[in-house]
DNA sequence: TTACTTTTGAGACTCAATCTCATTAAAGGA
DNA sequence: TCCTTTAATGAGATTGAGTCTCAAAAGTAA
């Protein structure tokens, strides 16, 4: 966990930003998993604890921590977003189970490069991308 | 629009719901443009064109055109969805511009073999999926 | 300590979308 | 045609994720 808080004052710094309790316990609980959950999950999650953070607090947290690259940020289209932290991060897109939840991760070098061309071709400086295959996992199917 | 009109017919036939004036207007000013419009945008527009359609029968009817693959649903995350009329329906996916809006469209099928291709890996049944890539169009970057 | 800035918390607010339910319209007999 | 049944509509209430407000608390720097 130690990496963790330096990881999280680095970021803070980085915009300026204080470090405070708070902070490190929102940053804590999503390091704690590899899930993807959303705010709200995130929120009663650190009640549960026993930790005393607002709501308020942990929207704007979390979209600190997703700006400093530390947290990424999964929209399903589904109303709520997601949450993942990027530890291990190496870049991936998202395979999703509509009928269980499940999310798997894939990544694909070729349809980054071939997103690249398209970028090109359209003449966008392209900043993020959305990639998400909908369906029945093994077990759903 | 002759046609227009029988394709509604028979989606709604096949799902077994009924042909109403309502689901008519709606559907004629998803079919007036190519854009990417929100509910509310063509819930406006209907009322600016002189009919009376509520809110509620329009989020609905766009819910059975979406359903009955007449109309493409857009989620670009942003908490509105955009919706499209799906007349010149070739399958597409979307790059947008985070600047001022624009949305143009893309269309790559090594990009589509390669999705089937990870399902597969997976073990997916795939039912539909999103691609978008969001960054700075050429009058914008 | 003091003066100043940033962050937090509680709850109000926003806004797209959905739900409720009484009313209205359509379909299919007889 | 009228009658019965079923489906759709409209107005407005409700939901729910997320944002905003602003007074209080905590941090910073001198």
């Amino acid at each position: 966990m130690a990496t963790n808080v330096q990881l999280l004052k680095d970021g803070l710094r980085k915009e300026g930003l204080l470090y405070t309790p708070q902070r490190q316990i929102i940053w804590d609980e999503i390091c704690k998993t590899d899930d993807h959950r959303d705010a709200e999950e995130i929120y009663f999650k650190i009640k549960q604890g026993g930790h005393k953070v607002s709501r308020a607090t942990v929207y704007r947290t979390i979209d600190v921590l997703v700006k400093n690259n530390l947290v990424r940020k999964l929209e399903l289209g589904d109303g709520r977003n997601r949450y993942e932290n990027k530890l291990d991060s190496s870049h991936h897109d998202h395979i999703v189970c509509i009928q269980c939840g499940r999310i798997d991760e894939f990544m694909d070098e070729n349809i980054e490069k071939l997103q690249d061309e398209i970028a090109k071709k359209y003449q966008f400086k392209i900043v993020r991308h959305i990639h998400q295959l909908f369906g029945l996992c093994r077990d759903c199917r």
